[in-house]
DNA sequence: AATATAAATGCAATTAGGTTGCAAATGTAG
DNA sequence: CTACATTTGCAACCTAATTGCATTTATATT
């Protein structure tokens, strides 16, 4: 998916800087959900960590991020599908979290619908798998 | 469900200490989870931040608690069915994180099968409701 | 193009969550 | 009761995250 970071901005009401170009640009470039330190590491030393969680947050905010929270307590991005907007996100689809490499993937499969017991009303849902991802299945057989 | 904590620790080869057992009791005095900050407020007279720390890792590798992680990324815990044991747990139930009192309940509802892409290989899958709990729900309308 | 102003950034300080090493205290098996 | 292994508490430490504030930057208006 082709990512173009003037436009997200202009669409959201955010201010056009270098700083929330290269953390959208960062996080288009892979297609998995990249952690909060992996950011701090690859743009540390052009932005500062403060300034990165701001963007983070704003982003969320947003709804040009959604975020994952994986096993550790650790956030994770990936730029939402288009339908999010801000407080309201369609993150609707089932996050696969490998358990070797640790990447999260954002798959294409829709998150069941839940039957809640009474009294309890569900807004949003969210289901992680855990387990081994395609590229650490093919490492390991393959050898 | 009532609890025992000297069975409990017994079972699970754990010594019996009055800090070990306060926990279990702290935990299993509500059904619904409770946040490690939660029980460092209300134990932290009693118990030093390291111990709380260190029993709740045991209690989690033993099978005796298992850990929920809410959308802050902080860590919960609730009692585990009596079918957990030492790395494996079985904790196939949706959980529901209240977003108003922000509480974490076991909800007795199984987690539905996902069919998972080719290459993929999930062990345990992990679901989370988001929304108003019962308590809540009840307080909110009847105001 | 220059200016005004509101917003975003960077830096320093602080708070909070969590870990490690070690000496003292405690539980349990003999 | 004793011996020994385990657990606890404390101090130090580390890393993640937040806050306040002065400086810089983007953009709307002249
Ligand atoms: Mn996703
Ligand atoms: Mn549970
Ligand atoms: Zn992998
Ligand atoms: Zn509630």
């Amino acid at each position: 998916m082709k990512i173009d970071p003037i436009h997200i901005l202009k669409d959201h009401d955010l201010k056009h800087t270098k700083q929330r170009v290269r953390v959208l640009e960062e996080i288009a470039m892979d297609s998995v959900a990249i952690s909060q330190p992996e950011l701090e590491k690859k743009l540390g030393k052009e932005i500062d960590r403060v300034t990165l969680y701001r963007i983070l947050n704003a982003y969320e905010e947003k709804g040009i991020l959604h975020k994952i929270m994986d096993m550790n307590g650790t956030a994770n991005y990936a730029i939402c599908s288009p339908s999010c907007s801000v407080d309201h996100h369609h993150d609707e689809h089932v996050h696969f979290n490998c358990t070797n490499c640790l990447k999260i993937y954002c798959l294409d499969v829709m998150i069941p619908k839940i039957k809640m017991p009474a009294g309890f009303t569900a807004s949003t849902v969210n289901t992680t798998a855990y387990g081994i991802c395609e590229k650490c299945s093919v490492l390991q057989s393959g050898n």
